[in-house]
RNA sequence: GGGCUCGUGGUCUAGUUGGUUAUGACGUCGCCUUGACAUGGCGGAGAUCACCGGUUCGAAUCCGGUCGGGCCCA
């Protein structure tokens, strides 16, 4: 069959992603035969589109499933979908307003099915394996109600608890912060001596924030500050207040901002809380959700916060403690998100659903420990998070469109009323509570939780979703055979799900943990659309075709960053071109049907022993989802197929000896089918279409069994003589090229002086480098020769004699001559420091260069084997005759 | 600051348990239309393997330190 010239991505590949869709090839049959494989991919977080990095994440994803299910497993690939999130609130908030929250609510779901839709368009360009009728999107109702089961299976456990905690609160827009949503600004602010009695002497401390002097817990100090070292440990007065702080000392305090002494309030900064934390200080809130000052302020309170600060500095001034006032730039957080309000942010303690994790931490680590890691060293990045928990989980979001925190409370016992089961899902923020009092202390102020989920919460129980946990399937899908994800949320996504998951069901969530990079821009630095180095893969896509993309995707480390490189994608189209064209060759000399197995030929069987030792390779590589061992093959392809077997039976694809010519014919089609078995996983498109032209094709080549290594193929001897009969050929065609002579010019004779191997391959080297006679000669050639150098085998010679090992060369390269002709009769006796040794001719290699002098030949010298051409009468003329 | 990790020609990269001449690609320079392919073939130039020290007959590889990049945490 005749295939079109160009190999056309842009038409191949969306014509394949249809007929895979239309013949519903990739849906998971759980009766179907082979040890069922399910992968826990990573849900997008629905932004609209994917980037690079879940090209990479993905690809690695897909080529996993594509190589499993043909290495005979039944493989489940689902793919999900994270919904709840941030961005999605605040691009929907531009549109709709927040006031009326079923409908916010609902215009979030809008939104977010409409950014699902194009990036399954994505998922589908890309080649993307999966089963979509086991979709699943966090948003969706049964999703939630299996989150909020799992909340409740944990409140069972005595694991859900209700606490205040400080987090991040912008009282212009009245509401609670995301990281995300903060920024730091410059601003020009004072800085306030405050002098405090300690003892009879004086302290003192500087603050930017003196209206905060009723939360002060602590006076913090460096500990090798000889100012205050006798301090530490004393206790410091307040003014105004008349109350007694301790005085501590730690390294986190700067001796050179302003006096070297400041005090802790609950909460001036981040650092107060991680101080208040560590020294279990007491926790005093001065400002309330309305940003005024609380009853704590004693008689400022009621004041707002700015009122409050004048009306302080005034009486501190007053009683003389302030001692100086300095003008500072300083920065200052501030809610800093998109148009936001730019205005500073305060921590405020409000009460948070928290589960607990710091007891279990152990039992996530031993689980973790029996998963087989990919990289190993992942392992310690989840050990060390672990083993640091000092927090638990904070599972409460102040926000609108997420899961809601699925429990009621009691507004004076503060005790957690969970819903009955078949209640779920619920939603606490508008849903009747499930009982009219407390069950504890009898009280009717029973007040549903206005709080939604972490997304971290809907994303943890994945591998229970695709295994449809609770339900019929569960059994033969749990645990999951592999989870792969990037390496920045090894502390989030796989700490949680394996807590999770242990808690819910007792057993580890999967078997494998396969860890990518971060994709970097072509700059080296991290992508990112605020650098300009971000690359939109849709465009590359609609230019290269998806397959040279997935190439470059194979090409990263595991767990290392992988920087996309436009360059990499050309040459992966390149080869693409390549093979197309090796294809086309192959079906040009195909056989006709008669089953024929003709005898191969040695270059035949070169080519064989290197292609089966290709399979255990790469099979052994893929079994370690080492991916870029498609590099292998591309260099085998490319080298030793193409450049160097197809020109080495051209003469029998061209010649009259019908069984020299089926051999090869016979042998090409078998290399070429089985290296487009093997690149099916990588480049599907193009396996797909090449394979659909083959002959012999029946269905899918993604429902073809992987190759298998023949080992009786694998022959040594048979791989050094082809290496010498392509070097020798390879040395010709050099010849040919340097000389300005066609590749096809005949040369009237070449002699080969080399070992009996090549014998076999006589035909070979005659017939590719079109020589009218050829003669391989045993033994050393008849033409003056110099020893040029001697070289050491040094893992011979180095542990057999160690520290002589210079001497002895030094004493054998004295000599070159005399060491050479002892060499001929196998060892070589040399004295070193006195000590006579005997060299074995093995443990040395000899240089040596012959010179065809007055002869009318030219020599060329590839390692041992020395070739001597007939000199061509007149150059380019004769080549053409 | 802590844990893990990476640092190889201009750029990206291979280098399994240490063996002396460090792999390949892109780019660059030169040559060549040859029965699959000029989206090709052949050749050249280009690297003190981040730096310093140690172990060893021998280190890109093992050990210690320094500097620089990445992620997460503080």
């Amino acid at each position: 069959m005749e295939l079109p010239k160009e190999y056309d991505p842009t038409v191949i590949e969306p014509k394949w992603q249809e007929r895979w869709e239309e013949a519903e090839q990739y849906r998971f049959d759980p009766d179907a035969d082979g040890q069922v494989y399910v992968l826990d991919t990573p849900p997008p977080f629905t932004s609209g589109s994917l980037h690079i990095g879940h090209l990479l994440n993905h690809t690695w994803i897909d080529i996993a499933a594509r190589y499993k299910r043909m290495r005979g497993y039944n493989v489940l690939l689902p793919q999900g979908f994270d919904c709840h999130g941030l961005p999605t609130e605040l691009a929907v908030e531009e549109m709709v307003s927040k006031r009326d929250i079923v409908k916010f609510r609902s215009a979030c779901v809008d939104w977010t099915s409409r950014c699902i839709d194009r990036m399954k368009e994505q998922f589908r360009k890309l080649g993307y394996s999966a089963d979509w009728s086991r979709e699943y999107r966090t948003m969706s109702p049964e999703y939630i109600t299996k989150v909020q089961y799992s909340l409740l299976k944990f409140n069972e456990l005595g694991l859900v608890y209700r606490k205040r905690h400080p987090v991040h609160y912008c009282w212009n827009c009245r509401t609670a912060l995301a990281k995300a949503e903060l920024g730091y600004k410059d601003e020009k602010g004072t800085l306030t001596y405050i002098r405090l009695k300690v003892d009879g002497s004086h302290l003192t401390i500087a603050t930017t924030r003196p209206e905060l002097m009723c939360a002060c817990v602590a006076v913090m100090v460096h500990p090798n500050d000889r100012r205050y070292n006798k301090y530490v440990g004393k206790t410091a007065r307040l003014p105004l207040y008349d109350r007694d702080v301790p005085i501590v000392a730690d390294e986190d305090v700067d001796p050179k901002f302003g006096t070297g002494a400041v005090y802790v309030c609950t909460y001036g900064d981040e650092q107060d809380m991680a101080w208040q934390q560590k020294y279990s200080l007491p926790m005093i809130i001065a400002i309330d959700q309305n940003g005024l000052m609380k009853e704590a302020a004693g008689r400022y309170s009621g004041m707002s916060i700015s009122e409050c600060r004048k009306r302080i500095i005034a009486d501190l001034n007053a009683m003389g403690a302030i001692t100086r006032q300095d003008a500072i730039e300083h920065r200052v957080l501030v809610h800093s998100e998109r148009s936001s309000c730019q205005k500073p942010v305060e921590l405020i303690p409000i009460p948070q659903w928290f589960i607990r994790i710091k007891d279990r931490a152990d039992d996530v680590i031993k689980a973790a420990k029996e998963m087989n890691w990919y990289p190993q060293y992942m392992f310690q990045r989840l050990v060390d998070w672990a083993e640091l928990l000092d927090w638990d989980w904070v599972i409460s979001r102040q926000r609108v469109f997420g899961t809601p925190i699925p429990f009621w409370y009691c507004g004076d016992c503060d005790n957690v009323i969970a819903p009955v089961v078949n209640d779920l899902p619920v939603n606490p923020a508008t849903d009747k509570a499930p009982v009219d009092a407390c069950p504890s202390c009898g009280s009717k102020n029973i007040k549903g939780s206005i709080d939604v989920c972490d997304c971290w919460v809907d994303s943890s129980i994945t591998p229970l979703i695709a295994s449809d946990w609770l339900g019929d399937g569960f059994d033969g899908l749990y645990p999951m055979s592999i989870r792969p994800q990037g390496y920045e949320i090894i502390r989030t996504w796989l700490f949680y799900t394996i807590y999770c998951c242990l808690v819910l069901t007792g057993k580890p969530p999967f078997r494998d943990v396969l860890v990518n990079g971060m994709v970097q821009g072509e700059d080296g630095k991290k992508m990112s659309k605020s650098m300009g180095n971000a690359i939109e893969p849709d465009e590359i896509i609609a230019e290269f075709g998806v397959d040279p993309i997935r190439q470059w995707a194979a090409g990263g480390t595991l767990g290392e960053d992988y920087p996309f490189e436009l360059k990499e994608v050309v040459h992966s189209r390149r080869f693409l071109t390549k093979t197309w064209n090796i294809v086309r060759f192959c079906l040009s000399h195909d056989l006709d049907t008669t089953p024929y197995k003709p005898e191969p030929n040695v270059i035949d069987r070169w080519i064989l022993s290197k292609l089966n030792r290709l399979i255990m390779e790469v099979t052994a590589d893929l079994d370690g989802y080492e991916f870029k061992t498609i590099k292998k093959m591309r260099n085998f392809i490319w080298n030793e197929l193409a450049d160097n077997y197809i020109e080495m039976i051209k003469y029998r694809l061209y010649g009259d000896d019908p069984d020299a010519k089926a051999a090869a014919q016979h042998t090409l089609r078998s290399v070429v089918n089985t290296m487009l078995l093997m690149l099916a996983p990588f480049i599907p498109h193009f396996a797909e279409e090449s394979y659909s032209h083959c002959s012999n094709s029946q269905g899918s080549i993604h429902l073809c069994k992987w190759p298998e290594a023949d080992e009786s193929l694998i022959d040594h001897e048979i791989e050094a003589c082809g290496d010498s009969i392509r070097d020798a050929t390879g040395a010709i065609r050099r010849y040919k090229a340097e000389n300005g002579m066609p590749l096809n010019a005949e040369l009237e004779r070449v002699e080969i002086y080399a070992g009996d191997e090549l014998i076999h391959g006589i035909d070979d080297i005659k017939g590719t480098a079109c020589a009218k006679n050829i003669d391989i000669v045993k033994g050393a050639p008849e033409f003056e020769e110099r020893i040029v150098d001697i070289e050491p085998k040094m893992g011979i010679l180095g542990p057999l004699y160690r520290g002589k090992v210079s001497a002895i060369m030094e004493a054998l390269k004295s000599d070159l001559p005399r060491a050479a002709e002892q060499a001929k009769a196998g060892a070589i006796s040399i004295e070193v420091d006195g000590e006579a040794i005997e060299l074995d001719a093995g443990s040395i290699e000899i240089k040596k260069e012959f010179i065809s002098k007055g002869r009318a030949v030219d020599v060329l010298q590839v390692g041992d084997m020395v070739i001597a051409i007939a000199k061509p009468k007149r150059g380019r003329q004769a080549a053409m005759s």
